[in-house]
DNA sequence: ATGGTATAATAGTCAGACCATTATACCATA
DNA sequence: TATGGTATAATGGTCTGACTATTATACCAT
């Protein structure tokens, strides 16, 4: 109905400002910026908003900040967001719910993308990860480190950095989800097997058959978590 | 080989001291903390380190900070996590091409989630929108306002708000990129009619149909641009 | 060449002030 | 009684100016 009429924070708007530079400019990762004196005289504020609006980014891993040196771009590191999610108290059920059906939506949005332009390189990995995982049936950490390796490489398959960074977000707020809420210890054969035919299906470049395989690996992982965790 | 010896910075060490107080607490969404100058008295430091460190927190989305009421722990809010994706350096073609595959993909990996879900006031919704769009064949700005609304509501009919998230993340993208290279004037028939398909096959629940139509929605969509900007 | 040392630029931290916002309690009016 | 205005004070938001710690750079000694 009606639209926000707040005014935005100081340090957002320089956050914006700082954004607007980088993405005009071209600046790349390693490029420079004013230093936070120059940027506070550039936009008439306090050094204090310049480097609250720094910090964040920092945090967030979009800058770096050295003394002497002064602020520059850095190669973008979506595992930045993630370090200090691990205390939000809030990841409940209903979340982890949605994450869940957010990543199946990847998973199988790039099925077309990943058969097109898998390598014979990338194949051969994702079938070791599987052997591996075929040989940690009894060792959980193992078996999910591997499950995870697994699917990363489907994300690398497409050759798309953007799907790529996503699918680094999604599986990294799995993991830490992982410690709080999964049970580590019983792994389930069937979905083992899932993989195997996720991996059949690409290997076979079929994609009505891998889209299948990915919807069912999702799905009997969701209710046998559902179940468990009621 | 070697860990790491660096010291941590106080703002990251304050952090910490939030974390564990949250933890070891039991902290739930809607808790408070103390306010920022007591925190500043009690771990023996200035306020603006504090602060420094409640503003990270609050950009991750952990904390929300409001005059007069404090510092409180904030309900997880998955837009929190993906706003940043839009800080990918430089929106060069190689960019835009790689955000438009992976919005496809996304496209494509909910038409499951969305013919379950959608409502009929949801289904009403995006025909007015289709609607507007054909009034609007020479007005592009209003064209492209129904075409984004009407591709909205489908990441609405998700139900899902990390889905959502994702959708208005990877829109505002696109809105932005716009501006800068698409061409705004003329606007192809066969795009609008793309999205007829989408909605027919939506609305008759066919999700083959749904996928076919959305592909081919971005298929040309992506091949129209690449003609006009090379 | 190699390693130490001085210099200066820059981020990091601090103290203290004032501004802006807003939760709360109280009051006025219908 | 209920509704809406108003004053108050608590709290985050912003600013100023200073000092400290770190480190890139240039220079020097061996």
């Amino acid at each position: 109905m009606f639209n926000s009429i707040e005014k935005e924070n100081l340090s957002k708007r320089i956050i914006g400002a700082i954004k607007n530079h980088i993405l005009q400019n071209g600046l790349m990762p390693g490029d420079r910026l004013a230093t936070e004196r120059e940027m506070a005289e550039a936009f008439g504020v306090s050094r204090t908003s310049v480097r609250e609006a720094v910090k964040i980014l920092e945090a967030i891993g979009v800058l770096e900040a050295r003394p002497k040196h002064g602020i520059s771009v850095r190669e973008f590191d979506p595992q930045a967001l993630f370090k200090y999610l691990s205390f939000i108290p809030s990841i409940n059920k209903k979340t982890i719910i949605e994450m869940y059906e957010l990543r199946r939506a990847v998973d199988i949005g790039i099925v077309e993308m990943v058969i097109e332009r898998v390598t014979e390189d990338q194949l051969e990995a994702m079938r070791q990860h599987l052997e591996a995982m075929r040989k940690a049936l009894k060792r959980s950490v193992e078996f999910y480190t591997h499950d995870w390796a697994f699917h990363f490489a489907t994300y690398e398959a497409t050759g798309n950095l953007a799907t790529q960074a996503l699918g680094r977000v999604l599986s990294e707020f799995f993991v830490t989800a992982h410690r709080e809420w999964w049970d580590w210890e019983s792994i389930d054969l069937e979905h083992f097997q899932n993989h195997e035919r996720i991996f059949l299906a690409l290997k076979a470049r079929d994609p009505d058959g891998m889209r299948q395989a990915v919807w069912d690996h999702f799905d009997t992982g969701l209710k046998q978590w559902v179940k468990r965790t009621q």
